[in-house]
DNA sequence: TACTAATCGGAAGCTGGTCTCCACTTACTG
DNA sequence: CAGTAAGTGGAGACCAGCTTCCGATTAGTA
């Protein structure tokens, strides 16, 4: 983007200190207020939490996406650590459950979160790159899980979105009024999931429709641009 | 409202016969608006494919929510009607499953009902009875079909706009990419009511709670109003 | 200290939606 | 076939966000 002779041309590398002073501010106040409001605060409001003018903002971020994607980073990371911290559990069936209940607390407890998991940003690489890595390792925990018996067999990893969003669904009718309501769904899964009270279920998106449906939400939400 | 001299103040009773004629033409339109679009399409459009002014469609329905509880009055009581005939198949637990499948099946037939059956709308009073009997009536069902043992005994009457809820966030999310994979969904959650695979569950939210959390959708979305 | 390029902030112009108001049209009545 | 109250439609006032732009400011540098 903006460079010159600038050492590191990484993260906030180039950027004179104020500027990037500015840049923390603004992704910290991005995090506070989507987990507070969801992701589809105004900008200015942002900005203004953050004592900056949106013009800053702007610069920085010129998508709300962007930004999205910059304050939600951290977040993503922990969330493919909890998939690889799933993967070391001894028993698969125990840390698939326990992931399950994680990722859905994750959302529990931030309404912009919330709605990421929901979501996809072809633009923001690394984000997706993490969010790949956490869904393969899901994938095979899934596999171990199976081996022991205990998971279900027609299980499919594009199960996990399905519960995401209908997590999401929940929390955001519930998150006011009865904000404990997630975790009954949740419960409800989780035992769905277990092989002795399986049942035939009807087809499973395909990972390709499953992709496209992340996609979609995308769009739907207002972002046009597509950075750098 | 407008009165004089009207022989029958129901429903169209005093209006001339153009008027009348544009409100039908008003609420056919918003009927088949709101199913594909779902709640949150502009008055403006509505107004635009019912061949009608802004102005008239203001002064039939001055709120979102009166014209949002006209156009899906004939679906709320169909959905009462659901539940009546769940009531009345001689197995109470395939009743169960059927109304539950059903009730979903109409969400996915209608982005709007999707919304409105996650929403409450206290001001339209017919529209409420209906849904408040329909509960009634599910909670009945529940009884008995607990009482036949296949039904966990901890499900409670709330779980079930908690479905709609989860329901709700896969079609948000799937609609146009996927549109199936809310059957999986439902799917799911079906198995998990049977009693055979029941473990303990984290505590529901109580009737108020629940109820304050349909509430709050209302006002999250934008009506001032509250109309006769 | 003085200079310059980077950065700032917020006013201003869009866009897209809600809702009101009133001059005009039209169905009913005698 | 008036006369009139009911009804119409759409222009326009308003509002809330988004996004751009540029004169003022400031960090870094010689």
């Amino acid at each position: 983007m903006t460079s010159k002779a600038s050492p590191s041309t990484a993260d906030g590398g180039g950027l004179r200190v104020d500027a990037e002073r500015n840049r923390q501010r603004i992704v910290t106040t991005a995090r506070a207020v989507f987990a507070e409001e969801g992701l589809e605060v105004p900008m200015e409001e942002i900005a203004r939490r953050a004592g900056v003018g949106v013009g800053t903002l702007y610069r920085r971020y010129p998508t709300r996406g962007d930004l999205i994607a910059a304050a939600f980073e951290p977040k993503m990371t922990a969330y493919a650590d909890a998939t690889r911290q799933a993967l070391a559990d001894p028993d698969p069936w125990h840390g698939f459950c326990g992931y399950v209940e994680r990722v859905c607390a994750m959302q529990a407890g931030d309404r912009g979160f919330t709605t990421v998991l929901t979501m996809t940003f072809p633009t923001a690489k690394q984000f997706e790159t993490e969010r790949a890595q956490a869904f393969a390792d899901f994938t095979t925990l899934v596999e171990r899980a199976k081996a022991t018996g205990k998971l279900r067999a027609d299980f499919v990893a594009e199960d996990l979105p399905m519960f995401q969003m209908a997590n999401a669904g929940v929390l955001a009718a519930t998150a006011d009024a009865a904000p404990d309501t997630w975790r009954r769904l949740v419960g409800y899964l989780i035992q769905a999931c277990a092989a002795q009270a399986a049942q035939p279920l009807p087809e499973p998106p395909t990972p390709r429709e499953m992709y496209r449906a992340l996609l979609r939400a995308t769009h739907h939400q207002r972002d046009r641009r597509t950075t750098t």
